[in-house]
DNA sequence: CGACAGGCTAAGTCAAACTTATGCTCAGCA
DNA sequence: TGCTGAGCATAAGTTTGACTTAGCCTGTCG
């Protein structure tokens, strides 16, 4: 009859447990969107299989037996509580969210706003991994992601946020020296700080001026954000983004070091996986940053108005 | 997402409560005798049904978020606790038997048998109800009934246990007045108790007498114990079964007044529901029965050796 | 008495459940 | 390093338990 761990069709459980309660065939039919037939059915099939009558047949009425009173204490128990686990799970699910993103974002350009995200959504915990390279959000393990690219990434979907764009940032003090970036009779005085790449393609850009020696670079760090505290420091001249290191800007500890902004058609992207839209954490992150990143483009209006895109050399 | 009674697919909760024991779709697969890609397409179901994210993905291997185990510890709870109460109830019905069966073979024949079906099946707890007509099998009241009849009953099993037949019975003491029923000289000069029709059957099948007028015979009681009764006491000659009221015979009470025994081809069965077969109590207490009502059919060999059949008028 | 509600059953239909085939990523081993 | 096997994923196709429909029966009520 039942086995170890054999359980009866669960279909028939469901069915019962509903007519038990209404004490009705059609009743539970009409609850669950079916016919009285098919919960006639399932009932009999139920008491065929488990050998425990659970219901006495009446012309037009059952009623439920000892047996079939005591089981569905429990089926109603145990649909309730896997019901309540689900609404539990689903509820903690959406206090959560994780993010995976790129370092310097993170650290210069999110944290800074993370107050006025909490102050709107004090329900989301928010959980950020910086990373350089670009996490796998199929798995699980986060929700979403910031990512710099052109934003075609199979199954997921993409929201802008503000281009990927860089300049010479220097400290106020090298303003006179920076000027040797304008100026073939000048010699640069400070080391080029920040991705080689960058520079090239910036000097590439600017048309002007051949491209410094490789001397002429300081050392390679493993983040913008750490190329740009030095630029902060005074020691030399950083390539970076005047929208991420807007603060900076504003603040007065970082000026642009020439009027050139070079972009390469990249774009910093807000990104989850599609089978993910309905979750309203994520939808709630992402009108938030959409908003802030809308906010940053208006205030670096000056710098986005006129950028001159290249193409990186493959 | 999920509405106020609604329940995601248990098909999918089932193969999700497996996956979570193993931490393994392959073994979840294995346990409930299918696929491995079935129980991944029932997990991702629910997991876009619920919105919970029940599992981490590795190319190899799965891993239970904090959400999915503590969903996955309720789901195996609930379905251990419907398992439990199936089992429960089915042990609790094996130990309780309700028979319906005639008031004369229920008082006089089986209830004085009951004690060695108790001792012989102490764990089954018998409830008999009595009465005249033939009650609903179906219905889910009674497990089994004892009647009396052809036995061509529909969707019913039927056990033969022994014919239905009458012969003239009275107190010793009127053993000589008796000899009127078959001497056409003498008068009779006590009333004829039980049922008139099977009178006019046993003058029928006797064929050298004609049957008396009304006048001769005692008042109608209700149940054929109860002439049985009267004529213990001595107030006339009982027409009834020589099987039914063995004890009586054996104790002196009553002798046969002729030794005419008649039937109509009626048997007494005992019967129950098709779909009941495989009830072991159902199956215990037929056993029992049948070797009960052999060994009184042996004891009451004398009596079955020459039964007259008469046809019922109709 | 007729209408209706609410059970039952058998035959037929259908959609969720399941299978098969293929692909991908590791881990382990020679 | 390359090969094999295990264990996930997905899409297309198949199957079967779940469900529907039609007809019947029994009460209840107006």
């Amino acid at each position: 009859m039942l086995s170890t761990r054999h359980l009866p069709s669960l279909a028939s459980i469901r069915a019962f447990e509903a007519a038990a309660r209404h004490c009705s065939f059609a009743k539970a039919a009409r609850e669950l969107d079916t016919t009285a037939a098919s919960v006639s059915y399932h009932v009999r099939c139920l008491e065929q299989e488990t050998g425990v009558r659970l219901f006495l047949r009446f012309a037009q009425r059952v009623e439920l037996t000892e047996s079939g009173a005591a089981v569905a204490r429990e089926a109603t128990a145990a649909f309730d509580a896997l019901r309540a686990s689900f609404l539990h799970a689903a509820a903690a699910e959406e206090t959560r969210l994780s993010l995976t993103t790129l370092p310097s974002l993170g650290t210069s350009w999110l944290t800074p706003k993370l107050g006025r995200f909490r102050a709107k959504h004090a329900s989301i915990a928010l959980e950020i991994e910086l990373s350089a390279d670009a996490q796998d959000l199929v798995g699980g393990r986060f929700d979403a992601a910031i990512r710099n690219g052109y934003g075609n990434w199979p199954g997921l979907r993409t929201h802008a946020l503000f281009p990927s764009v860089f300049m010479p940032l220097c400290a106020p003090a090298l303003r006179e020296t920076a000027k040797a970036l304008d100026d073939p009779q000048r010699t640069l005085e400070v080391p080029l700080l920040g991705r080689p790449d960058w520079w090239a393609l910036w000097y590439r850009a600017h048309g002007r001026m051949p491209l410094p020696p490789a001397s002429h670079f300081g050392p390679l760090l493993s983040a913008e954000y750490l190329d740009i505290a030095a630029a902060v420091a005074g020691q030399g001249i950083a390539i970076g983004s005047p929208i991420l290191f807007r603060s900076e800007i504003d603040a007065g500890r970082l000026v642009p070091a020439h009027a050139l902004v070079v972009g390469t058609g990249r774009t910093f992207w807000f990104t989850y996986p599609a089978a993910r839209a309905q979750s309203r954490k994520i939808g709630a992150f992402r009108d938030w940053l959409e908003d802030e990143a809308a906010r940053d483009r208006e205030a670096a209006r000056p710098f986005l108005r006129k950028i001159k895109i290249v193409e990186p050399q493959s």
